[in-house]
DNA sequence: CGGCATCCAGCCGGATACTG
DNA sequence: CAGTATCCGGCTGGATGCCG
C-alpha cells in the first residue's frame, strides 16, 4: 500500500512536473489533438483515427484525461452504448501550447533526426 | 536486432510523435529548464540539482537530448575530469514552449488536483 | 569527477478474451 | 459499442559498484 507517495520529491515541490508527467503518457497529446479537431468523438472512432493503440491503453488514458478533467465523457443510456468524449475548458486551454509544441518539433525534426544520426555515427569510434 | 522500427506506425507517419516521445522521459524537461538557468552546468551539479534522479539516468536523459542535438557537452580534458553541458540553439528555441507549458501547469494544477481527488471518490461508488 | 555496467523491481502497454 | 480482465514481455529507471 501506498505505492511511493512517501517519496517527498521534487515532484511535490515542483508539482508541475506532477501534472506535465501525465503526458508522458504515449497518447495523451494525440488524444487531446484528436479531440481538438472533432469536438466530439466516441470511443471505437477514437480507437480508429489511432490505428495502433490498444483498446485497454486508450481506456485509461482517457480516464486519466478525464481524471485529471481535461476531457468529459457523456454517457447516452442506450443500446448499443454509446459514450461521446469531448475537451473540457481546461483541456481546450491546454491545446495551443501542445500545437505549439508540435510545430516545434515539426519545424526542427529533420536538424533532429540528422543530428540524432551523426551521433550516432560517431558513436563507438573517435 | 532491430527492435521495432519495421513496426510503420503513427510514430512513423506523424514523425512529430517521434520527437515529442522523448519527452515521455521523466527529466528531460527539467533538464532543459535547468540548464536554460544556468547556461553551464556540470554533471554533478546537475546531479544535486535534481536529487532524485539517479546518475545512471541523468546520464541517459543527457545523452538522449545530446543526441538530438538540444544540448552540446564539453569535455575538458583535465584531471579530475570536468565537463560541462549547455543548451544549443536549437535546445534554446524549445525554451519558451516548455515554460509556457510549465505556467499552464502552475495555473491549472489546483484545478486538476482537486478534480482528480474528486474523480477517485467518485469512483468505486454511485 | 563523470560516467558506464550490472542487477533488478515496477510499470507501461500490447494481445487476447470476455462482458453488459 | 464500450469497455474490463488477464496475461505477459519489454522498457524505464533506481541502487550499487567499478573504472579512467
Amino acid at each position: 500500500m501506498k505505492k511511493k507517495e512517501e517519496k517527498s520529491s521534487i515532484i511535490e515541490i515542483c508539482p508541475v512536473r506532477n501534472v506535465i508527467s501525465r503526458f508522458g503518457n504515449k497518447w495523451a497529446f494525440l488524444v487531446i489533438l484528436i479531440l481538438n479537431e472533432n469536438k466530439v468523438i466516441r470511443f471505437n472512432e477514437l480507437c480508429r483515427q489511432i490505428p495502433d493503440v490498444s483498446s485497454r491503453v486508450l481506456s485509461g488514458t482517457l480516464r486519466m484525461l478525464e481524471a485529471d478533467g481535461l476531457i468529459s465523457r457523456k454517457i447516452y443510456p442506450v443500446v448499443p452504448p454509446k459514450v461521446e468524449y469531448r475537451l473540457t475548458e481546461v483541456g481546450l486551454s491546454l491545446v495551443p501550447f501542445i500545437i505549439q509544441l508540435t510545430e516545434w518539433a515539426q519545424t526542427n525534426m529533420k536538424r533532429i533526426v540528422t543530428h540524432r544520426k551523426q551521433f550516432e555515427s560517431n558513436a563507438g569510434m573517435e
